[in-house]
Formats: C-alpha cells, sequence, structure tokens
DNA sequence: TCAGGCCTTCGACTTTGGTCTGATTGTGGC
DNA sequence: GCCACAATCAGACCAAAGTCGAAGGCCTGA
C-alpha cells in the first residue's frame, strides 16, 4: 500500500460513519478517509479514487440491495479490497460476503479496537481469502460471471425497473438493456426476468431478526 | 431538568455508543453521560440514577426483546423520558414505540444534528407526539384486498411462474390469469408483475416485530 | 500486426405480459 | 327478485420482455 494508507466508509448512518472514520483517523494519523452514504457516492469516489487501500462498506445502504452490491462494486475495482460492515450475524450472510469478493467482514457490534485491527490486517495483505473450496454449483457462482454492466442492469432489474427506465438510467438504448437481460437470464439459469430477480434478491440480506418459536 | 443534564446511551454497538455519546458531549459540554450495553444495565443505571433526563434506547439490544423492553422500563421508571433509537423505518414499529411510552423516535439513518435537536427538544419537555396520524397505505393493507382465487395466483407469481403454467396449475385459461394478475396489479398499486412480485416477497420475509399480545 | 476473444452496443423479430371491452355463470345478502 | 361481486373466458390490441444476428472497440497472445 501507499505510504499514506487511504480509506473510503461507505455507511448512511452519520452515527457510524463518523465513529469510523474518527477511529480510523486515530489509528492511521497520516491517512486520508473519505466517506459515502450511498452506494452511488461509493462508485463516485471510487472512480475519483481508485487506489483505495480499504473500503469499508455497510451492507444496509441505498441502492446495496444487499450483496448484490459487493458483487457489483468487486466488478468494477477487483483492486480495492472491501471490509464488509454489517449488523447481520447470520453465518450465511458471511460464507456469501467472502463468495462476493469480501476480503474481511466486521461484525457491527464489534469493538472499534477489533475493526481497527481488522482493517490494520487487510492493509498488511492478509486478504482472508475466500475459502472457496467446493464446486458447488450455486447461484452465487453463477451470478459471479457477469460483467459490470451485466450488473448494473441487474442491480436496476432488482428494485423493480423497466427496460427502458435501465436504459435512461444507464444512458444506454433499450435493446441494449435486453440483451443485457438476455444474457444474465442465461448466466443465472433462470427463464425469465421475474425469476432472475427472485433470485437475485434471495442473496440479499435479510434484515435482521425473528425470533419467537 | 437539573442544572446539570445527564443521559443514559443504551447500544450494544460500540460504534454507535461513542458516536452519540461525543455528539452530546459537545452539544451539552457539562452533561453526565453514562452507557450501557444491556438491558439489565440500563436497569443498574436507572436504578442509581433514577433522575436521569434522558435514556437514548437501541432496539435491538441483549435481552430487550423488542419494543417489550420499553414497555418495561417504562413501568419501573415512569419518570425518565425515553428516545428509542433504532434503525427500523417500519411505521407500525414507531407507532408501537409510542403506544409503549416512548417520549421520541430517532431513526438511525438521522444526522447527528437532528438528534442532538430532538434530545434538547426532549430536555424542554416537548413530547413527541406520533406525527403519524395519517391512514399509512402500506402494502400489507392492499393487498388485504386480494380475493382467494388472486392470492393463488400471486402465490405463483411469487415462485416465478408464467401465465401459462399458473393457467394449468389452476386449471383455468390463460386469459383467466391475464384478467386476474391485472387486478392483482391494480390493488397492490403497482405497474410490472416484477414489481409486484418484489413487494410480496419483502412482506414474507420476517420483520423485526413482536407480536404476541 | 494480426487473429481471436470478450464486452458493449444495437436493430429486427418473436413471445409474453397486460389492458380493455364485453359477456356468462354462480353465490350470498338485503 | 335484485344487487354486488367473484370467477370464468374470448378477442383485439399495445407495451414490455426476450431472442438472434451483427457490428465496433479493446485487449491479449501468437
Amino acid at each position: 500500500m501507499a505510504a499514506v494508507p487511504s480509506f473510503l466508509i461507505a455507511d448512511d448512518h452519520p452515527m457510524v460513519r463518523d465513529a469510523l472514520a474518527s477511529a480510523l483517523g486515530q489509528a492511521f494519523p497520516s491517512a486520508q478517509i473519505a466517506v459515502a452514504s450511498t452506494l452511488a457516492q461509493v462508485q463516485a469516489a471510487l472512480d475519483r479514487e481508485p487506489e483505495t487501500d480499504a473500503l469499508l462498506l455497510d451492507l444496509d445502504m441505498p441502492g446495496m440491495d444487499g450483496l448484490t452490491g459487493v458483487a457489483l462494486l468487486r466488478s468494477e475495482h477487483p483492486i480495492v479490497p472491501i471490509i464488509v460492515v454489517s449488523a447481520a450475524r447470520e453465518p450465511a450472510v458471511v460464507r456469501r460476503a467472502y463468495e462476493f469478493g469480501a476480503s474481511a467482514y466486521i461484525d457491527k457490534s464489534a469493538s472499534l479496537e477489533e475493526i481497527v485491527g481488522t482493517v490494520a490486517a487487510v492493509l498488511d495483505g492478509e486478504i482472508f481469502a475466500p475459502p472457496e473450496s467446493e464446486p458447488t454449483d450455486t447461484f452465487s457462482q453463477r451470478a459471479a460471471q457477469l460483467t459490470p454492466q451485466q450488473w448494473r442492469v441487474l442491480a436496476l432489474m432488482i428494485q423493480g425497473d423497466q427496460n427502458k427506465q435501465i436504459a435512461h438510467k444507464l444512458g444506454v438504448g433499450e435493446a441494449t438493456v435486453k440483451a443485457h437481460v438476455t444474457v444474465i437470464l442465461r448466466k443465472l439459469g433462470v427463464r425469465s426476468r421475474t425469476q432472475a430477480v427472485i433470485e437475485a434478491r434471495s442473496l440479499a440480506i435479510p434484515v435482521a431478526e425473528p425470533v419467537r418459536p
């Protein structure tokens, strides 16, 4: 990493964001710290600063749609280590986060010391490599074959956007979007847009919860 | 309130806790601030300091069991104003928080300025009445208007079935299914099958809702 | 430098989705 | 009986979704 470490903190809760920023600021006094509160801001920040040493990414952010956002950022910036920060404790979420290319996973209920320690470990190159070994044909694996633009299209499909809207938001023709959709459906192994949305959304974070037998 | 305001911050996330504490410390330089990370610690702190001016209470804490913890604290210390802090944005949760005796409700995604402002308002005796009086037009309410057969159609839509498959499974014609779909979309207030599936599936996912009266 | 592969883009075409009009049948309540 | 509504379907029609083939740009290895 560079002599001056650079961080990007992405969380829509100002409290959490500030806490992380100040903690990292103290631990790395010379660090350059940027913040973002939406997926769009994250993308913009990474475009400006592609050499970012670590991205601390909250999963419950506007536009993230859970882990699909991780995959999207991963495909756009394969070099930037992503440290997923989430309140979710479910092992399934953690595992999927690694499958989608996260370098580390931090539970929000961890202490600031632990968090700083994890960040330092990532900076030192200790990429907690995805213990990928099983060749199980999971949906996540199929999804990993998507190109950056295809991820963008899928992210908008998941929000319920129609091809025309997607085309407008991405600044391309509707025919192009349709072509992407066709490829996406084939790569995901489904037969319709609705099925793709269902599968992809099941990757998103189930918002904490429930108890009560 | 006393000349020196006293706060109790209850949250099991160190990040959030520290952020709140420092924000309140800056806004009220002379304030006395205590923290707690479990319901038991909150109870102990309130027993020691029954004159606390404001309790900032996270809902997702060990032992809280959602809003029941609010009611418990309320009955033990009726004088202490409770400010519920939660990531939950659901109107139902907010409404119930007030029903259980909360003085204010703060969304975790609010800015620190807003939070400090809310705390100050509570200190001044402004009990925030639920601004939620409008007949909240929730998706669940709209969904309740569906007829039995429309539910069956929707259930199959949610599984990713196409109109033709649905018609076959229900033993009716495709035209009939289309007619049902049209009504379903209108009743749910969405514009496409995909959006209907997204909304309906998010409904099935358990939300932080203590029930069981 | 050129061939091959991949991403992205798009137009033309086919299929599915969704609306509208209008109609028939059955059910339950007032 | 009458009314309201659920359920069924047909046919026409427009919009959205999805497929196919093809072109240009970019990178990589021979």
